[in-house]
DNA sequence: CCAAGGGCGTACCGTACGTTACGGTTCGGC
DNA sequence: GCCGAACCGTAACGTACGGTACGCCCTTGG
């Protein structure tokens, strides 16, 4: 299908949708690619009339299921209040650690599964979704935050997306990789943190001023 | 998974044997996991029935062309003789370089994509051979090289592991997964040696060791 | 020259699964 | 109480594809 995907859904979901995309998430996460529209319907008790109704065929039911799950990780926006160097240190951490958090997870690798099986034979747009509401949502949200300490002197940069990316594969580095191809790689909560921590003194020791806020 | 996954294949196979996983490999390439017997054998000439007989079945022929491919990756060994700090860089950046091309080629992102598609439902090893001949082999060049930069004075890390995987995030960023997840992202020559410059400066600035070689 | 075997091409079988159709049940509105 | 709509459960259909069987060709060796 052509995939508008962006607009339009999670609203116009009925709760009982809503339901039954949980249940396909489930069995996603279980199961991986190779989930029957049969098994979607026995977990969910529903018929599978009613899934061809709701979702057109196999990949509208995959990619509202996908964008079900994204439209579930809404985050509040940081507001960059705060401008003294621990709280930056602070929230760059954060988001060390919640993007860890995320990439670890059971549901991101099985969606991320299906979409990188998906984004082969290009019937569906998986991969545009889960990189919109993955990868760019992040730097949507992490940019404002780098924009402010530039602002306050505490960072230095010219290219915000060049920054980005730098405290991206600093934070992400091969877990991802690793996870998605099977490697079993235990994320404690501890040893998120310190690879949040060290991911973010990493990104400063590269892009921290050298002049403090007072400087020039 | 321990995975053998490198001993005995590419040896024992015959001339015809190796065009018929070429084959595979073009076809895998073009159409992703959704490859069919038939399809192979007709791209390869060669009816089905051999490559029953060859390769045992479906997931026999593509653990077969993986490790064909991987078996046409061998590097040569990096010799550490000279020490002066510009072979050094010269040497990460080749080793960055060298990466970004791998992960970009068509082939790479084909494997890869398969076999994280099979890692989701074990059946067979694909994520470990993959894996095992992609970033562990990578880390098996690297480290020599990282601790002959230690020994030469030139770099100050603890834990090999960690240093490298700090490289590896900094040379890779989020290039493998939106590749994977089907984002453009032009790699033009230039781009790619600019990339593993900007890298192998990073890293340099954050292990670099403090005093030179004559420093302690 | 002939027999044997490896391999090509193709027809065929069985099954899994996407998709559709249909009868039975619940539920809101009159 | 009755009607229609929505939905459940399940049976049925069509197809694609993994896997197998068979006939033919071509080479090799005696």
């Amino acid at each position: 299908m052509q995939a508008n995907a962006d607009i339009d859904t999670s609203a116009t979901l009925t709760e009982r949708q809503k339901a039954v995309l949980d249940a396909a998430l489930r069995l996603l996460v279980e199961e991986g690619d190779n989930l029957t529209m049969t098994a979607v319907a026995r977990r969910a008790s529903c018929s599978k009339e009613t899934l061809y109704k709701w979702f057109g065929d196999r990949d509208g039911l995959l990619t509202a299921t996908v964008q079900w799950q994204a439209s579930k990780v809404r985050v509040v926006p940081v507001d960059g209040e705060k401008l003294d160097l621990a709280s930056l240190t602070a929230s760059l951490e954060g988001f060390a650690s919640d993007w860890l958090k995320v990439i670890s997870s059971d549901t991101s690798i099985a969606l991320n599964r299906v979409a990188v099986g998906h984004a082969g034979s290009g019937k569906d747009d998986l991969g545009a979704i889960v990189l919109e509401n993955g990868r760019f949502a992040l730097a949507r949200r992490l940019k404002p935050v780098l924009e402010a300490g530039k602002q306050a002197g505490f960072l230095d940069f010219t290219d915000a997306e060049t920054a980005f990316r730098t405290f991206f594969g600093l934070v992400a580095r091969d877990v991802q990789i690793r996870l998605l191809l099977g490697d079993r790689l235990e994320s404690t909560e501890a040893a998120i943190g310190g690879d949040a921590a060290r991911a973010t003194q990493q990104f400063l020791a590269l892009y921290g001023a050298k002049t403090g806020p007072q400087g020039l």
